[in-house]
This record gives structure tokens, C-alpha cells and sequence, in this order.
DNA sequence: CAGACTTTGAGAACACGTGCACAAGCTCGG
DNA sequence: CCGAGCTTGTGCACGTGTTCTCAAAGTCTG
């Protein structure tokens, strides 16, 4: 993401993509930003938007917009736009937003506080379902309303509360190793906060988030930009 | 980012590029991954590295490595690989962590507050130089050291200390004003936590990481797989 | 010193993503 | 019912990124 991401797999040529349409990598990172958009547009009691309009809430151009849309079917009417509420129910259909996903958390040191009080995973169909920490001294402590559990419990955990996804915010030394214990507890997908290469089995998801490597590719604009104010990274 | 991120401006054809070799956007996302690995490189004692172990490390493949670092110069040697120290120090001044760079980070709730105790900055020549929120009644605690200081300061504290970064780790509804405000104030590369798009103007740098559209963006893929055990983002 | 071996650097083909431009299709006013 | 005006959906061209491949250039062994 964006920075780095999850990349479909080598799999072999004219596979059988089973069931719907095969929807680019590219869009499917922009269709949440449309999900997030939508709900600002319904709020504000309108019931037809554009592909300028919305275009201008995602913060990417129109022709893009519609391309990506078009991946999903043809929801739109020409002269009219996106009729909102469909398009929305739409798109939570194909992010899989229309149930809730359960998620669990390994590491609560202070990214895993962060994120378990984190009001915006529970606004986006996610609830943290468990927070689970390899430190004993944690075990046993609530946060925000939620108690830590043991490292070692965690296929209990996952194989109890219907576990798909799992989020590693432990420090870099442990991530292969949690990852690897969410594999074979039955997590198919992680995303990982430590700053360190994780790798999982084919058919298991990773997406990896660092805030470090994020300051890092800002810094590298940044000090092209000390000396002559010229090129760099700008966002329109 | 990966996820969405700063992108070259609309630049006129052949643009008086002036000092460095033009290299891609995709390349400088990587240039962190090599970094984070030749520091563990140093570490073991090795003095040399194959573009096939870099590769490993980093978890990209050789030809990857061999291209991107060929957009730098020819640092390595035929028959022998890259030299540790001098690969990492080449790294370093492109990425201009040849200094520290001080960052103000702007809205100190949850994740301001995991982002100032975070450890890894300061290891990646990044140093909070400035915690600052709105709210008055945080104005004046010390969070790991450093005591918070009122938004209206902001201009003041980016010439006293020479910030040239931001991180906007505010409510989504605040992050457009605090943009402005951060450039308004001088900073040159922001970078946005807030669950909201942000416009700056040409020459500002912006990079952006929400957590809800990493999970969407998994839960997408694992929505998939449910039914058939079938493609999906798999990280080799 | 010659030949085997290793590894880089880059050319070229391919895959993917983006954006223009415009026909197709819809609404609305008269 | 017709024509003006909008807006979608998509073909196409272009640019960017990835991967394969192999000559070039070095080391090492005998």
C-alpha cells in the first residue's frame, strides 16, 4: 500500500477466476476512498452524484472514477450519475463491508493501545475481537473494555470468535513469528505495523503499513527540494 | 499510498531536471526496504551483499534490487555484489538521512500519542521536535518529554526548529485546516493519518496512511476467498 | 595466465495503470 | 416528439513498472 502491498499471486495463466469479474489491484485501493465519500454524500441528503463530484470527495480525477466503476458494472445513468444509496450498497458488497469482520490484534504496547481505541475500525465494519499480547505481565489488563489474552491462546481465539484477519503491532524481532502462529491458527489475512518483512504462505493476504519508510520517502522530495525549489512529490 | 501517494507534478516536457538522475517513484518506495536490510546486513559483520540476499531481506526479487539500484549508480561490483557500508551511506544521502529531520506532529489523541513514544523514528533519522494540539486543555502535558503546545504556535515552532515535515494525526473533520495551517507555517511534506483527503498546493509533498482502508482493502480479498480458497493478495 | 564461476547492469518485451476523447444513452424543456 | 444538454462507459494511446535474459566485468583456482 501505498505504499506496498499485497500482489496476487504467480498463479498460472487464464486461471480459473472463478466467480466475478477480475477487479484491477489499483482499483480495488480506490474503492474505499469511494466508499468513504459516498457516506460523506449521503449525509448530506443527496440522492445522485457525478463522477466530477465524486471525484473531487476521493481526491483522484473523474476518468478514473468511472473506469473503476465500471470494473463493478454499469450502476450509473448517463446524463444522471451514481444513484448514491445503490452505489454505496454496492461497493460495501465487494469490500465485503456488509457484515462485520472480527480482528484481532497481537501486540499491545503503543500502536496496539492506539489502534484498539481507534473509534474509526467499528465506523468501517470492523470490531477488534481480541487483543493479545506474549507479555504475561499484560495478560489480564482491559483495554477499552477489552481484556489481553495470552499469545498462546490465540487459535483458540481465532477458531471461537471467527477470526480472519489479524493486525501485528509487535516490534520488528517478533513479526515473522506471530505472523507465522496467525497462519496456523487460521488467519488468511494480516496486516502488519513492524517495521520488518513478513512473509505468509500462499493464500494468506498481507498488507504492510511503516510509518518509518513513509518519513523516509517524504525525506527523500524534502531534500531534493532543500537546495533548488524544483521538482518533488506534489499532490494536486 | 502505496497505497496513495505524492506524485510528481504535471512538470513541462523534458523539465530543466536539474542536478539528479530522475528516479521513479516506485524505486524511492523501495530505497527504505534496502536501507532497513543493509542495516541488518551491517549488523552481521558482512562487508558484502548479493543483489539475491538484499533481495531476500527486503522481500522483493534480485532483478528488482539490481534495477533500482542501478538508478543510483553503479555501486556494485560484477562477481562480488555491493559493498555494505558504502551501498548504505549512498542510500542514506539519497534519502537525505544523512541528518535528522525534526517533525512536528499535530493532534496528540490515540495515535499522536503512540507516535511520539514510537522508538522507531528516532533510530531512522527522525526526531519529534514538536507535539502540538488545539485543544487547550492538553497544552502544557508532557508526553514523552516533550510538552504539547497550542496550534496557534505552529508557525512559530517550525522556524524556531526548523521543521520541514508534519504528521496530521487529528480527527478526519480537522485535517484539511491543519494542512493549510502547516503550510501556511512553511512545512514542505506532510504526512496524513486522518481519514479524510487533503489538497495542498503545488510544491507541498503529501503521503497518507489510513488504517480503514488497509483492512477494507484485505477485507476485499478475504471476502473472496471465503466462498472457493481462490486468488487473493498473496505476498510470496 | 587461462578458464571456470559469479554477479552486476542494462536492453527489450511484456504487463499494468492512467487519462484523453468521444459515442452512446439518458433527462428535460418546449 | 424533437433537439439541447449532461454524464456515463470505454476504446485507444501513452507512460510507468516489472521481469527475463544475457553480455560484460569482475574474482578465484590451479
Amino acid at each position: 500500500m501505498g505504499i506496498g502491498s499485497g500482489r496476487p499471486g504467480p498463479g498460472s495463466r487464464s486461471d480459473t477466476i472463478s466467480e466475478a469479474r477480475r477487479i484491477p489491484e489499483a482499483t480495488v485501493a480506490r474503492l474505499p476512498l469511494y466508499y468513504r465519500a459516498l457516506l460523506e454524500t449521503v449525509e448530506e441528503q443527496v440522492s445522485t452524484v457525478s463522477s466530477e463530484r465524486l471525484a473531487q470527495l476521493a481526491g483522484v480525477n473523474a476518468a478514473k472514477v468511472r473506469k473503476d466503476l465500471s470494473y463493478l458494472g454499469s450502476y450509473g445513468t448517463r446524463g444522471v450519475g451514481y444513484d448514491v444509496e445503490f452505489l454505496l450498497h454496492q461497493i460495501s458488497r465487494e469490500l465485503g463491508l456488509t457484515h462485520e469482520w472480527p480482528v484481532a490484534i497481537v501486540g499491545v504496547g503503543n500502536l496496539g493501545h492506539a489502534l484498539a481505541n481507534y473509534r474509526g475500525f467499528g465506523a468501517r465494519g470492523f470490531k477488534i475481537a481480541a487483543l493479545v499480547d506474549a507479555d504475561a505481565a499484560k495478560v489480564g489488563q482491559r483495554v477499552d473494555g477489552l481484556t489481553i489474552e495470552a499469545l498462546a491462546d490465540l487459535p483458540a481465539l481465532v477458531a471461537a470468535r471467527n477470526i480472519a484477519i489479524g493486525i501485528i503491532a509487535t516490534p520488528a524481532p517478533e513479526a515473522q513469528k506471530v505472523a507465522d502462529q496467525m497462519v496456523a491458527a487460521g488467519v488468511t489475512s494480516i496486516l502488519n505495523f513492524a517495521p520488518a518483512v513478513v512473509n505468509v504462505p500462499n493464500g494468506v493476504s498481507l498488507r504492510k503499513v511503516d510509518l518509518a519508510i513513509e518519513l523516509q520517502i517524504l525525506s527523500f522530495y524534502q531534500e531534493r527540494k532543500e537546495p533548488g525549489p524544483d521538482a518533488g512529490a506534489a499532490a494536486g
